[in-house]
DNA sequence: CGATGTCCGAATGTCAACATTAGGACATGA
DNA sequence: TCATGTCCTAATGTTGACATTCGGACATCG
């Protein structure tokens, strides 16, 4: 057998969940700020648990803190947006690349499932296509065997979230066309496909998603 | 004006830098645990924030933690060394290129200085070499200029000068000879050179070390 | 003799009270 | 009117006491 184990949680991780769910569904926009009292009322746990979550967001890049000056979401700025694209066309394309040359059959069957999922998710409307394209990524990353790798993909992953979520709001319907087919590439790319062509690939399906975000936030 | 903010900081921070000095002095060994009361007791300060500086330290990677079962100095294998400096590859290739991009004159000429400083070290023996191997590669990240990336290279730099530092231990003469020579080359196709001969050199820059230090380790 | 169950100590997880700080409101003076 | 100095308050930073958990030592049973 080869169970992962069983993690038990303390309060800090529990906190950090229901926050990053707030930011998500907009409870707190960006730029709102996180005060630890009222934080720890709603949760019913201590500030200290509270503090604790709100570092853990800060690791995933989804809030910002300073000495004395408490917790704010972050903002959506073009720059913000260009700068974790960026990086994650770096990592995408190491995972990639790596999870290539070592993902076993399984990992490779996961993936084509994902995508297959997603077409079924199509047909219904889509509400949770963006929750299978960050799934889709992160068994490429996990496929890639890289713990510390997959650290880096953990601090940027909520942002995407954050920012897709926004991207979609308003121009679903591009993004519907695109989903699908371009992770049914990947998939096969990492099958079996030049490690070159793969690479380049995985780099401008962040980067095409980068631009549609950044013509997005122009046009308001 | 251009100034950085003048932040001050708070014992968490103050714990984790005398902590990080410790590991790296051979205070705390790979592996070794580290007691929060312990700590608390040696640095005079609450359990609370060496705590916090703790979870500090493990965002650097230099420990790891589990629930209820505390924090240890993480080991130093040939698969920990063999991830971290392919992520480091990936992060410098960028920054790299990125810093080509939009470095100013300035961030330019601070690349030169440290290579200057470097060979006035060479003479004195060396001590300081790799503070200053490192310090290159933070002046590239910087002139990056993108803070995501800079956040990535932090939760890895630790961990590189962990490790640098057990190379240097043993084969110092082969460091010396080559360091100065690859971070001028560096700095050259940083200010004007051909795009896709700098990321390769970047990451060849980091395979090399990867290579030599796990030949280190095998011999053990 | 091996497998299972039960305790115990040492460490971490959690909490609420106290100390410190940032930044604005207000008053003062040139 | 603007610059400067001084409070004041709401928030975070810090602390020590209390609760919980892990993992090993020992006893027990088949």
């Amino acid at each position: 057998m080869n169970l992962p184990r069983a993690a038990r949680r303390g309060l800090a991780e529990e906190s950090a969940d229901r926050i990053r769910d707030a930011i998500f569904d907009g409870t707190f926009p960006p730029g709102a700020p996180l005060r630890e009292v009222d934080l720890a009322r709603d949760l019913d746990v201590s500030r200290g648990s509270v503090r604790e979550g709100l570092a853990l967001l800060e690791r995933e890049g989804l809030v910002h803190s300073a000495w004395h000056r408490g917790t704010t979401v972050i903002d959506v700025t073009a720059r913000d947006v260009d700068e974790v694209y960026t990086v994650r066309a770096a990592l995408d394309r190491l995972a990639a690349v790596t999870a290539m040359a070592r993902a076993s059959s399984d990992e490779l069957a996961a993936l084509d499932e994902i995508v297959a999922t997603m077409v079924a998710e199509i047909d219904r409307g889509g509400p949770h296509l963006l929750a299978l394209d960050i799934a889709f990524h992160d068994a490429v990353y996990a496929a890639s065997g890289n713990s510390r790798l997959i650290q880096a993909w953990q601090a940027v992953r909520s942002q995407v979230y954050l920012f897709q979520l926004r991207r979609i709001e308003v121009s679903q319907h591009e993004y519907l066309a695109h989903v699908t087919g371009e992770h049914r590439d990947l998939a096969e790319l990492i099958r079996d496909g030049d490690k070159e062509v793969l690479a380049r690939t995985a780099e401008e399906h962040v980067h095409s998603a980068r631009r549609a975000l950044l013509a997005h936030l122009a046009r308001r």
